[in-house]
RNA sequence: GCGGUUGUAGCUCAGUAGGUUAGAGCACCAGAUUGUGGUUCUGGGGGUCGCCGGUUCGAGCCCGGUCAUCCGCCCCA
């Protein structure tokens, strides 16, 4: 016999888990569509060269490929067994999606003239990635992005904080900063210290101030070319921790030579003043947790303007949501100049946070509101009709199945967390009435089947 | 790809200096209670001590290898 078990950095959701997911899930889902974006789902499965080349080298090597039905050795010479990463393509012509961003450039091309532009979608779907696993990191995980493509307005800059802030309030998170930056200001930076070409390596290294501190961070920049007074320049930059006001008027007076600066800080501007303008807010920066950080870099080279990040305070995990504006997604499918902006928030990592602060509801598990105990045929038959009318009053029921001991068919309900059981026995029969247990309480009332649905219903509201 | 941790019952773990029949809690099953769960009591089932080899009269424990796991680094959500 063999032992069952599960491929590394996979999991199994289990129906209490589901619950939870789905509570998270279908606050997102909602909150996508009131801001009108539609659901759009691709195959699991890519074909390869769809994927190859977007995500650098290190990315193309975490693609779980698929290896070719039938067989897949006929035609290769010996010579292609040299170089593994030259036989992968020969023997994998399909491979599991990476994430949600390139299948969606490649839709969009593809379907460039069925589309009302600018596009609003937003996707839900699993995503694989061949990485080491680690806390807070799967093989499998989910990804719940939402993007709008064809409009380079801020608008939708402004719309994606409110629809994270609306979100994560409905979760009962409150305790978050939401990070953001503008590419276009790094790009002016690193203009500042003259480096302009090197925007790539100074935000790789800056984006680790949280973790290593401003010396490591200007030895890492060292290290990387940068020179000493270039280094000289960065330094106030990350001792900076004051107010937006304070930090534009920094970048004010530093980027009076930097066009690409200003156009960054423009950017931020209106920004912000489109989500004033939209909520009425007394100070919308404080009130939708926003942080206006310098140091947010997020490695990923193909964003352009504005960036986000989320970040939960007080526990381990930390990033939950991101995104950000990017000019070329579809370039590399033959379709330039197209701009889109879009976010995504990490289920499985809110998961896990919302469990660490213990902010999930209790009733998310609840899903059976009411049981039919099963004590015979006749009892049974009885029983039947009334099931269906509890289900046509929308009140989620269910009969056991089979006429085991009573003990089993309690123990049965206590399992699932069901408040009610409905007990019809012979004296039940004989007067046509219904036995109605509380089992939170115990307590048990002799009642017609109206009477005991408009119990049920009194109890699921309050 | 690199560094470290831990592998004993379904789960969490104990296991003395290398010594008889490997334990506990929880979970599970049955009974106390043939119309009542959650509490209580009684009883029961369940183990190739990750795997392979070595040392030894004797290995869960020591040695070598191997596989798995979790945690860091790199990178990412």
């Amino acid at each position: 016999m063999q032992k069952p078990a599960l491929p590394k950095g996979t999991r199994d959701f289990a129906p209490e888990v589901m619950a939870r997911r789905n509570f998270i899930l279908d606050h997102i889902r909602d909150t996508f569509e009131k801001f009108g974006f539609q659901a759009l789902e691709t195959p699991a499965v890519e074909r390869l060269d769809v994927l190859t080349g977007k995500y650098g080298e290190e990315g193309d090597q975490l693609i779980f490929k698929i290896l070719d039905s039938g067989d897949y050795l006929a035609g290769l010479s010996p010579s292609d067994f040299q170089d593994y990463k030259k036989l992968s393509p020969k023997i994998a012509e399909k491979a599991l999606r990476y994430d949600l961003t390139v299948p969606f450039a490649r839709f969009v091309t593809m379907h460039r003239s069925g589309l009302a532009f600018p596009f609003k979608r937003y996707q839900i779907q699993p995503v694989w990635r061949g990485d080491r696993p680690q806390k807070g990191r799967y093989r499998e995980f989910y990804q719940c992005d939402a993007d709008v493509v064809g409009t380079d307005s801020l608008l939708c800059e402004a719309e994606i904080i409110l629809m994270i802030n609306e979100v994560l309030d409905k979760l009962g998170l409150r305790n978050f900063t939401l990070k953001i930056n503008n590419r276009k200001i790094l790009s002016g930076l690193a203009e500042f210290v003259g480096h302009p070409d090197q925007v790539g390596p100074m935000c790789v290294a800056i984006d680790k101030l949280d973790k290593i501190g401003p010396e490591k961070v200007l030895e890492e920049l060292a290290e990387r070319g940068f020179g000493e007074s270039a280094c000289e320049k960065i330094r106030p930059l990350l001792a900076l921790d004051g107010t937006y006001e304070s930090k534009m008027a920094f970048l004010d007076e530093i980027f009076t030579h930097s066009e690409t600066g200003r156009q960054g800080q423009a950017e931020i501007r209106q920004m912000l003043a489109l989500g004033q303008a939209y909520t009425q807010a007394r100070d919308f920066i404080q009130d939708y947790h926003l942080d206006f950080d310098l140091t947010l870099a997020r490695g990923l080279t193909y964003y352009t303007g504005a960036i986000f990040e989320v970040k939960a305070l007080g526990v381990s995990i930390g990033s939950i949501s991101g995104g950000g504006r990017y000019d070329n997604l579809t370039g590399a499918f033959g379709m330039p100049g197209v701009s889109g902006v879009g976010f995504s928030f990490g289920v499985d990592r809110l998961y896990d946070v919302m469990e660490e602060l213990q902010l999930f509801p209790a009733e998310t598990a609840l899903s059976t509101q009411v049981l039919f105990s099963n004590f015979g045929e006749a009892e049974q038959a009885f029983s039947l009709p009334l099931v269906r009318q509890f289900r046509q009053a929308g009140i989620n029921t269910e009969i056991y199945p089979e006429a085991a001991k009573l003990k089993k068919q309690m123990q049965y309900a206590h399992q699932k967390n069901i408040p009610f059981v409905v007990l019809v026995g012979e004296t039940e029969l004989a007067q046509e009435k219904l036995m109605l247990k509380d089992m939170r309480t115990g307590a048990q009332l002799l009642l017609s089947a109206q009477e005991a649905q408009a119990r049920v219903r009194a109890a699921e509201m309050g």
